[in-house]
Formats: structure tokens, sequence, C-alpha cells
RNA sequence: GCGGGUGUAGCUCAGUCGGUUAGAGCGCUAGAUUGUGGAUCUAGAGGCCGUGGGUUCAAUCCCCAUCACUCGCCCCA
């Protein structure tokens, strides 16, 4: 142990912070639950060779951002970097193929080693959504809709657009990347370094480099549009068509790619320009192939994963968490009958808290800075009368109402 | 993994052209107010000036390293 900091990259979950979270985490449910997506929680580790193979061998998350480690069984195991590869995994050993479409949302923790900054951590979170066994292009539609309704509920649609691209079925996807390659081998002189390297590993993440150089010479790049065969460009006009229809606007980028192998045919970013450089806050796509590929039976899929620190950080007037209800014993005779009413007032539904210690001025000095709501004054006079005093927070009125009366009167506090 | 910036109280930040007892505001604790919070006043607690090394009679301040945060590259949620 060599202090008590958090590792690098990690964070202590708390407060406001926490607040953020979970309002994402629960308008997320809300909606996967409206679309009709049932939840499933994988393990957050795996073989290791669940991710290499499915990631891609050349990507960077498998070349140098896993957590992977050998348990003292001595398999090798690695912290999730992503949901997908774990739900195929699931999918494949559950024998879930019988029962397709499946339709499935998840939320957690995800692990990559990467220099931390804004928006970009080591241990961060993400909510997570996959559709399995649905070759319509009426589930990439109905994905895209469902995180542009969360964006929409969590306030910040108008700091988000949505770029959309297709990579073709893997036939065109080929075509283009031969032409490509062929492409910037003839301009390699004129590459950057990091470009140079991508040419080998991953040529299409050439066309979303930043380097100002590469920019000219990806604006005269041959575009993907010119390389898709029928069957792909068909595909992507019946998805402009069903978003246009249901009127979520869009910005088609030939440049858009993904970091991760698998992805085939939509590749979709929901991107913002308010977290520096960490601009995707939704991103996905379709990966037909991934299944398959993976041993299962061939099977596509389509889904998107958000980075919840990314939404949670957009948010700006998110509702303020509920206010409690405080009882106030007065009196050493006060504490028993103070406990069982709050019990009580707890079954009833409320969300009450009874400090343990101090005068009336200390709790009610702490009652004032929890946010309580209002509250419950309990001492020798009112156990006399059988009555309890509500006192407002906000306002300072004060009633005195009947102990047998007291969640009735309550009700407007809830 | 590469480059730039920053690290002083719980938080936001002053400060010392290197000099012996390091400050403010907010917050916290207690009291004024032993059956009533938010305001005010008073008092108090709380810092190895990120960590390790170097230079110096002397380092929180200068130098080096390291760690953390941060911005950009990279990568991506």
């Amino acid at each position: 142990m060599t202090s008590l900091k958090p590792v690098r990259g990690t964070h202590d979950l708390l407060g406001e912070d926490a607040w953020r979270h979970r309002h994402v985490v629960e308008a997320f449910r809300d909606f996967a639950g409206r679309y009709g997506f049932s939840e499933l929680a994988t393990p957050i580790f795996e073989f290791t060779e669940v991710f290499q193979r499915t990631l891609g061998e050349t990507s960077d998350v498998v070349q140098k951002e896993m957590y992977t480690f050998e348990d003292r069984g001595g398999e090798r195991v690695t912290l999730r970097p992503e949901f997908t590869a774990g739900i195929a995994r699931a999918f494949i050993s559950g024998g879930m193929a019988q029962n397709v479409p499946c339709k499935f949302f998840s939320h957690g923790p995800v692990f990559r080693y990467e220099r931390p900054q804004k928006g970009r951590l080591r241990q961060f979170h993400q909510i997570n959504l996959e559709v399995l066994g649905v070759p319509e292009n009426q589930a990439d539609v109905e994905v895209i809709a469902l995180a542009s309704d969360l964006l929409a509920d969590l306030g910040i649609g108008d700091k988000t657009t949505l770029e959309l691209n297709t990579l073709g079925d893997s036939e065109s996807r080929g075509a283009y990347r031969k032409v490509l390659v062929d492409y910037f081998s003839a301009h390699k002189g004129d590459l950057s370094d990091d470009s140079k390297a991508r040419l080998e590993r991953n040529p299409l993440r050439i066309l979303d480099s930043k380097d100002a150089g590469d920019r000219d010479l990806i604006e005269r790049a041959p575009r993907m549009a010119d390389y898709l065969n029928s069957v792909s460009a068909d595909f992507f006009a019946g998805v402009r068509e069903g978003l246009d229809r249901i009127g979520i606007t869009y910005a088609v980028n030939d440049r858009l790619v993904r970091g991760l192998d698998y992805y085939t045919h939509t590749a979709f970013e929901f991107t913002t320009t308010f977290l520096g450089a960490q601009g995707a806050v939704i991103a996905g796509g379709r990966y037909d192939g991934l299944i398959e590929q993976m041993g299962g039976k061939s099977t596509p899929g389509i889904g998107w994963a958000g980075g919840i620190e990314r939404l949670g950080m957009l948010l700006e007037d998110i509702p303020p968490p509920p206010r409690p209800l405080v009882v106030v014993p007065i009196g050493d005779g006060a504490q028993m009958l103070a406990l069982s009413l709050t019990q009580e007032l707890r079954s009833a539904g409320f969300r009450v808290d009874m400090g343990y210690r101090g005068n009336v001025g200390k709790r009610m000095k702490r009652a004032d800075r929890i946010g309580a709501r209002a509250a419950l004054l309990l001492g020798e006079d009112e156990i006399g009368q059988g009555v309890v005093k509500i006192r407002d927070l906000d306002s300072g009125d004060e009633i005195t109402v009947p102990l047998t009366d007291v969640a009735n009167r309550l009700n407007m506090y809830r």
C-alpha cells in the first residue's frame, strides 16, 4: 500500500457527481424500458481472448489499454474495456440465438489504461444498448432514436449533434479499404507519422486524423460512398429515410470511422463541443459479423455505448435530490416515541432522518444543512397532548397536529 | 506513449525579490441563544506549502526527479 489516494484515473463517486451519475442512469433505464429493452448484467471481467478476438488485434484498446492479469488459478482475464464483447459472449454461451431478436441494456464500470484527462478516466462508466438478431435497418433507426430521446430528456439535445456514416458490408468495406491504401500509399511522403503507422494497421482511421497536413490529403481521398455495393447503399438509404421520417436530424460525415474492428454498415456518434478534446458522448454502430466471428451462429447486431461521466458533465438543470423530513425529539423522554414515529413514517414511504444527538438548536441546524423540507418537533408538551408540531423549513410556518394524523398532514411534502 | 501548464488549510485562492511565528474568504467546531434552523457577533480547531533529492548559513519559494491534476496529441464513452 503506497498511499491512500485513489489509483490514477479512478474517482470516488459521491455528492453532486453521484447524483448526476444516477440521473443519467435512471433516465437511461426509463427509455430502455419504453423501447422494450431488458437488462443484461454481464461480469466486469472475461477471459482475455473474449476481448482480444472481437475488438481486433490491432486496435489501440487491445494493444495497450486493457487491464489484463492472471488470476490465482492461472487464467488470463481482462477487466472489460467495453460492453459489446461480453454481451456477445453471453449471447452465445447462453444459447440466446434461439430467442432472437434480443434487446439488452446494461450499465456499469469499464476500464482502459489511458492517460487521464477531462472526460477520460481509467475506470469510467457506460450505459450500453444492443439489439441482436435484427438484420433490418429498422433496428438502426430504433437505437439512434432511443439515444436521441435520452439526450433530449437529459436537456442536452442542443449541445450534441448526430453524425452518421456507413462503413458498408464487408465486401464494400474491403474494396474501399484497398482503394484507400493505394491512394495514401502513393502520397505516403506527405502523411504524418501517426498516419503512416495507421496505414499499416487501420487505414480507415487516417480519415479522422486531426493533423493539419493530413487534412488536405484526406480532402482529396476517395469516398466510401463511391465504393458501396448496392446492398450497402440501399441499407444506408433506408436508415436515413427512417431517421428523416421520425424527425431526427443528423449530418452525414463520411470521415466518421470506428476504432473497433467489428463494425459494419451504420456508424454514428453523438458529439459535443462542450467537453474539449473528448467530443463523443454516445457512439455505436452495426456489427453484423461479430457473433459469427466469435464462434456463434451468424447473428447481426447493432448497439451503442454512452459515457456516463461525459453525459453527467453536460447536465445543467438536474432535478434536485428529494428532500427529507427530520424528526426532532426534545428531551430524553421523547427519544423512544420519536424513534417509533420515524419508523412509522418511513414505513408510510416518507424519507425521514432523525439526528443522533444534540439539543433542539443543533438538531434544527442540522436539519437545515441537509436540506430538510420540514421538521417534526416532539417534546414533553406535545407528548402530553398526543400531538406533534410540524415546522415548514421553507416558510417557517408551524402547525400542531394529532399524532394519529401526522402521515396525512405530511402528504404535501412527499 | 508524447508535449505544455499547475500542485500552499476540507474548498477557492493570496503570499514570501530564499530569512526564522505561512494568511484570507467560505466551510467546520463551540458559545452568545440549556423547546426551534437559515442572519449576525465572538472564540477555536485545522497546513511536514504534493513527495523525494540537490544548491544554500538558511528552501514553501531556486534546480532535478517523481507523483497527482489539467490542456493538447493519441485514443475514445
